[in-house]
DNA sequence: CTAAGCGATGACAGGCACTGACATCGCGTG
DNA sequence: CACGCGATGTCAGTGCCTGTCATCGCTTAG
């Protein structure tokens, strides 16, 4: 745990996750994180723009997954098809996290800040999605309908997959089911 | 202008639109704000939970007038014209406040954490929309999804009764027609 | 083998957002 | 007129976040 090891981020972002759920997110400040990683406050705020988004690495990281699927998806699927795709290739890095998620999504929802800052990565990752789809040639507002709706499709599913005991244990079943209510609506 | 005068959270908002206006969110402390409008640091903070919260006073405003519209609303009318109708009513506030909102509009689109606060606001007027509904008897998830795709024209339609010099003057207006494109989508 | 270069970190100072505790002011009420 | 009550002022303190500069450890050219 000395203060060069590698990884910093890591050890910082597991030292998070453990802390809040020790004594909450308002109880825990970004120099005691940084202390259980072995570094300074300071190194915490060069990794991290500030104290919430050590909880948001995974969304940002999905949002790029996602975004790369919907680029290399075959040409003749359809928008929402080929967003939900993205969603399902975005959702992958997770496999074999659920606990984790869970841990997370607990501490996000005791939280208003943390569920403020987690709809603003909805709505980039919308956003990302809406861009990706026009590259492809699908054309407003088609291609911002198509990622509210998958984007919508995923935070259903994903709340499932952490919350209800009984979903899937792949999150892709789960986005596939709740792909098929949201098509019963129509 | 002294400490005892009347209407001291009027006196700070109108400051902090002026101040912001000026030399932006950032760039204009609490303190600042406060001193502008006669009263103390402390006095901003009584008024308002944080910083960001002095320019979405109308927002919950907004969404109390909207939920008692739909409340209040004809029986026999479909939720999600009922929940239109709550955009409608929640609205009128801002009649003849068209510069006053494009002026709140510039100075959230300049600033990333103004806008995560937007998008929270946003949220929970869903909700509420949605509980309103479900309070008249409409079942899940039609509650969810009308306050849903209500929230989003009126989001769409205030973007454009602020961004747009061609749109209507009457908000009520833009509305209309943004609902109007929606049903033209199906 | 050594020294220079470079990216990551530490150390320190400081500003601003926000809070708790207590004193004070102005006003309505008995 | 005394009293209570709500709004405000005052002060001290914590935590988030940033700028600046020194330092560390690894890499690479010589």
């Amino acid at each position: 745990m000395g203060r060069w090891e590698p990884d910093a981020r890591g050890r910082m972002m597991r030292a998070a996750i453990e802390l809040f759920t020790e004594r909450g997110y308002e109880q825990t400040t970004a120099g005691d994180i940084a202390g259980a990683a072995g570094v300074t406050e300071r190194t915490f705020f060069r990794h991290f723009r500030d104290k919430r988004e050590i909880l948001f690495d995974s969304s940002d990281t999905m949002g790029r997954n996602a975004c790369e699927a919907i680029l290399a998806a075959p040409d003749d699927l359809a928008p929402l098809d080929t967003a939900l795709a993205g969603m399902v290739a975005g959702g992958a890095l997770l496999t074999g996290r659920r606990d984790y998620s869970r841990q997370r999504a607990e501490i996000i929802a005791a939280n208003p800040a943390l569920r403020e800052r987690e709809l603003l990565k909805l709505a980039r990752l919308t956003e990302g999605v809406a861009e990706a789809l026009r590259a492809r040639g699908v054309p407003e507002p088609t291609a911002s309908l198509a990622a509210h709706t998958a984007v919508s499709v995923f935070h259903v599913a994903f709340g499932r997959w952490v919350g209800d005991a009984d979903a899937p244990d792949d999150l892709a079943d789960c986005i596939a089911e709740a792909a098929a209510v949201l098509r019963a609506l129509t």
